[in-house]
DNA sequence: CGGCCGATCCACT
DNA sequence: GTGGATCGGCCGA
């Protein structure tokens, strides 16, 4: 079943980001429906986290959307080219969010193989924050899109992950979040859970 | 208005 | 395993 916005409201962000491993993201846009089951997860943990683009209250046209209720998409740009999808978490004016890092696809296969211009061989084809993006279809222009609607969605089809089948590290790519880069905030599920 | 730099990726070794 | 590409956003002046 769809994620209901009661989902993305609670705290704290790192037990979202644990839940959201082994649901299904699903995307449609333009009648073609992609969908990946997540894999991995990074929480940003708002004012106090040096490495959420939120710290220390920060508010730009950019991260006002991390600042919203939970359960909208905030989407940004990455070394210019990349396209960064976050899920937007806890209740309003606490700006927590779930970096999407990692998914298998399961729906739609050949519409992400179009939009990335690669063949998907069971490997190394959305396993990183930009190529998720990539291959959902999903730009900047869709940062503040909510996840409880017809575009954009997350469904719980009642796969049971045990914690065992949960690898917990440090974020990846921040090191000038001094002390913070080193929260075990990253989440990643065993290649022993397949969709 | 200019300079700096990043929640990355890929080609190449 | 590693270094270069790449350009919009942010900040200071």
């Amino acid at each position: 079943m769809k994620l209901s916005q009661d989902f993305y409201t609670r705290s704290p962000v790192t037990l979202i980001a644990k839940e959201l491993l082994g649901k299904y993201i699903f995307t449609q846009f333009e009648d073609r429906i992609t969908a990946g089951m997540i894999s991995e997860t990074e929480a940003y943990e708002g004012v106090t986290d040096q490495a959420s683009h939120a710290y220390n209250n920060r508010r730009t046209n950019r991260t006002e959307v991390m600042y919203v209720a939970g359960g909208v998409a905030y989407v940004y740009l990455c070394y210019g080219v990349h396209h960064l999808f976050n899920i937007v978490t806890n209740i309003r004016d606490i700006p927590h969010a779930v970096l999407l890092r990692g998914i298998i696809p399961v729906e739609g296969i050949g519409i992400m193989e179009k939009r990335t211009g690669k063949r998907y061989n069971g490997k190394g084809f959305t396993d990183g924050p930009g190529k998720v993006s990539n291959a959902l279809g999903i730009r900047v222009t869709h940062s503040g899109v909510s996840l409880v609607s017809k575009r954009l969605w997350i469904e719980d089809k009642g796969k049971d992950i045990k914690s065992d089948d949960i690898i917990i590290g440090p974020r990846i790519g921040i090191p000038y979040a001094n002390e913070d880069a080193l929260l075990q905030y990253r989440f990643l599920l065993s290649s022993k859970v397949t969709p």
